[in-house]
DNA sequence: TTAAATTCCTGTAAGC
DNA sequence: TGCTTACAGGAATTTA
């Protein structure tokens, strides 16, 4: 699942071979990917316009194009955003195709569909509810321990439910989620408005410890995910309980607990975390 | 405002 | 072997 390192490590990737480039032709082959403006309208506005900044919010990759729009990508769950040649055999489910000037092609597949590409100005994608009000960036140097807990404070929810809301904080998704309460030695499902502020410091600093650790990592490629050339990441190596229900805690030994919060899958250690 | 449930979508794996 | 079913989950939407 792309989530924050996913993206980072895309769109860090994707910088120096798309900046400056101008979008020559658009190939939408499944139109339904593109949420706004309309598929026709996106294809014919698209072409011409010259990327000139790429950035990363949360999990949405952002190219910032010169006459002020911005082309937005979400990856959901099984987008793939790759670079290829014209003459490279299209994998399947291969949903929109973008001709850079310089002759390479951006390719975006998803055989999920949980993704989407926007394009628009931000003012105009937020009005048409396309683009979330997002939380703070959690390695923002001032996104402190304090802002945390105030986002926390009087909130019922278990913890996690919190750190997977992008409003809350942006480009947390469930490994990351799971990893990080691990860190930081908390369960999961304790209700986030009770936690101590020596323990949402301690969580501030594991989300964070988290999410390096996957970008220093290339990402977490326990599903579908690759970078711009196709390779897999390493993180899916040094995760220590996502996707590990069952198996033994790495740290004590114990069995690691299993349990569905908020409809999502989540793991924990009962002796380490408390 | 908050929280929980539902929906979208298909590849994969488990179970019979 | 081949079929059916459950499951994975980000975020928008709906309901309470």
């Amino acid at each position: 699942m792309p989530e924050l390192p996913e993206v980072e490590t895309i769109v860090s990737d994707l910088r120096p071979l798309v900046d400056g480039r101008t979008v020559t032709a658009v190939d939408l082959r499944f139109p339904s990917i593109v949420r706004h403006p309309e598929p026709e309208a996106f294809a014919r506005d698209l072409p011409g316009q010259r990327v000139v900044a790429l950035e990363r919010r949360g999990k949405y990759m952002l190219l910032r194009l010169g006459g002020g729009a911005v082309l937005v990508v979400h990856l959901g769950m099984t987008g793939q955003l790759l670079h290829k040649q014209p003459e490279d055999p299209y994998r399947p489910h291969t949903h929109a195709v973008l001709s850079l000037d310089n002759g390479t092609q951006l390719r975006y597949s998803d055989p999920r569909r949980f993704g989407r590409l926007l394009l628009g100005t931000e003012a105009e994608l937020i009005a048409a509810r396309r683009l979330p009000r997002l939380g703070p960036e959690p390695l923002d140097p001032e996104f402190t321990p304090a802002d945390l807990h105030r986002r926390l404070a009087g909130r019922r929810a278990p913890l996690k439910l919190l750190l997977l809301d992008q409003s809350v904080l942006a480009g947390v998704g469930n490994i990351y989620a799971d990893e990080a309460c691990f860190r930081a030695r908390i369960r999961p499902d304790r209700p986030a408005g009770r936690l101590s502020r020596e323990r949402v410091r301690r969580l501030h600093a594991a989300v964070r410890e988290s999410l390096l650790q996957g970008i220093a990592n290339r990402g977490s490629s326990v599903d579908d995910y690759v970078d711009l050339y196709g390779a897999r990441g390493r993180q899916q190596e040094e995760l220590q309980v996502y996707g590990r229900g069952g198996r033994p805690c790495f740290k004590c030994g114990a069995p690691l607990t299993l349990v569905r919060l908020g409809g999502r899958a989540t793991v924990f250690c009962r002796r380490c975390q408390r």
